[in-house]
DNA sequence: ACCATCGTACGACCGCCATCGAACATCCCG
DNA sequence: CGGGATGTTCGATGGCGGTCGTACGATGGT
């Protein structure tokens, strides 16, 4: 039958022009997200939800993710029942230039979580 | 007499490889602390406490200057009876490269308050 | 068809932080 | 020695955000 399916479960985004740096900032500011977004641009590839290290709850990880993605910062889509996660760096960039990277360079440089 | 007269009110400020990444992003993060970090970066000046703009009471102007101070964002030093403020920027600098810089950046460019 | 897996939605709770006003301290200036 | 200016301290308050558990929804495999 081919059933339309109405393409997955779909996730909608910001435009990176349409986000201030008071949400950026907001979303980098808490240790868990940034050990998440760490984590992320350390791996280099997307990751999926259950995939990351993190010190709380799966309801709250949820949560977090939901504040990255409306801060521009990931990028997330469905992958049949995973939900996958990807690093807008070079958007991110072009928006805040430097503003990501020199955020996780101070984070490597302290040793947060971005093993793996 | 002369008396001692304990230097005059003195203040202490962390060194930067004191503080953590966290303390510096949290202190940045709230738009007033950014304004003023801003207003001292654009005029290229030491400021005294109350020629900033900033909206909000003096006390709670006094309290965004002691979070600052203990993020080893700026310095301060009394002259008199007027408190000056000074931008830390290239110990930030060798502490995280290019963070308060692109924070400063990113500011400037969506035209939060760095008049004047 | 069923079940296990993966993530979400919801409501509740709690602690923290920005904020204020009022009283106080310190200093300079006549 | 006042008096005014500049900040600080203190306690109270209010709201927001991070956290959790539980119940639910969607998907894919067997």
């Amino acid at each position: 039958m081919a059933r339309p399916r109405a393409a997955a479960r779909t996730v909608d985004h910001p435009e990176l022009s349409e986000v201030s740096l008071q949400q950026i900032l907001e979303a980098l500011v808490d240790p868990v997200r940034r050990g998440v977004v760490s984590q992320l641009a350390g791996s280099g590839e997307d990751k999926s939800c259950g995939t990351f290290d993190a010190p709380v709850s799966a309801s709250t990880l949820t949560h977090h993710f939901n504040v990255l993605r409306e801060a521009g910062v990931i990028r997330q889509y469905y992958v049949g029942t995973t939900k996958m996660n990807a690093l807008r760096a070079d958007e991110m960039e072009g928006r805040f230039p430097g503003l990501l990277s020199s955020v996780l360079a101070a984070s490597a440089a302290e040793g947060e979580g971005a093993a793996t």
